[in-house]
DNA sequence: CTTCTCGTACGATAGACATCGTAGTACGGC
DNA sequence: GCCGTACTACGATGTCTATCGTACGAGAAG
């Protein structure tokens, strides 16, 4: 039946649910350079950024489908605001289901960017 | 010239040096339910195993790729001991790069094997 | 209502990858 | 030298995935 939309918001898109989520996916996800690029970004501002707020080399449709693997694997959350698409990443259920997991990718991915070129 | 072979052996493997090592491609490698097993399975031995000691539900053709992607991400490191072909974790290696990241793979991997039916 | 922005859906495509089977190479033992 | 074991190399195949372009839908602003 569906009744009431849990955070006010009209449509909303499916996510897996905490015990659904599998570490295979996670590292899948997290595996490619953009999205572990923008979940980088989404964990550094520790609250919720749109869509368009990241400029990534690639047109919306990839990008779309990006933030779509990286919310099927249970790494981010995306909620609509308006015309405006959320996201953010999940941590209390990463962290939940892998303590210190999402924490110790981060660091890497830190680690390595200043090992390279960098930013 | 060549002097000396390392550690007594033949041919070798073109390994990554430590440098080389990506966090995307490590990341990759583990986040294929055969790989993570094997992983799991050598960094809880500590040691080397050959690659025969892993009853996989593959054709060693596929087990030979298996081991290719996890020597050539810089996960594990391949060794041939007369016929047999040695396997172990790179962990001082992949400690120097990613401090941590190893061992929170291996307790989520370990709590998701508990989670899950399990083993 | 029209228009603008933001994002989706769908179809196409090219490349990557997991898998197999067969044939072959290296080494150790007989 | 010959055979068996351990693993590789190569070619084929089906599936997945990253990418694009175009066309569409939902909401805000005029």
């Amino acid at each position: 039946m569906t009744i009431a939309a849990p955070t006010g918001s009209s449509r909303d898109l499916p996510h897996p649910q905490r015990a659904e989520i599998r570490l295979e996916a996670v590292l899948h996800a997290l595996s490619d350079p953009l999205r572990l690029q923008v979940v980088r970004e989404l964990a550094a501002d520790g609250g919720e950024l749109s869509c368009s707020h990241f400029d990534l080399p690639v047109t919306k449709s990839t990008t779309t489908h990006h933030f779509r693997v990286l919310r099927e694997s249970g790494v981010i959350r995306q909620v609509y605001r308006g015309t405006a698409k959320m996201n953010g990443v999940r941590r209390d259920d990463l962290d939940g289901l892998f303590p210190g997991l999402l924490d110790s990718v981060l660091a890497a991915a830190a680690r390595q960017a200043v090992r390279l070129g960098s930013r």
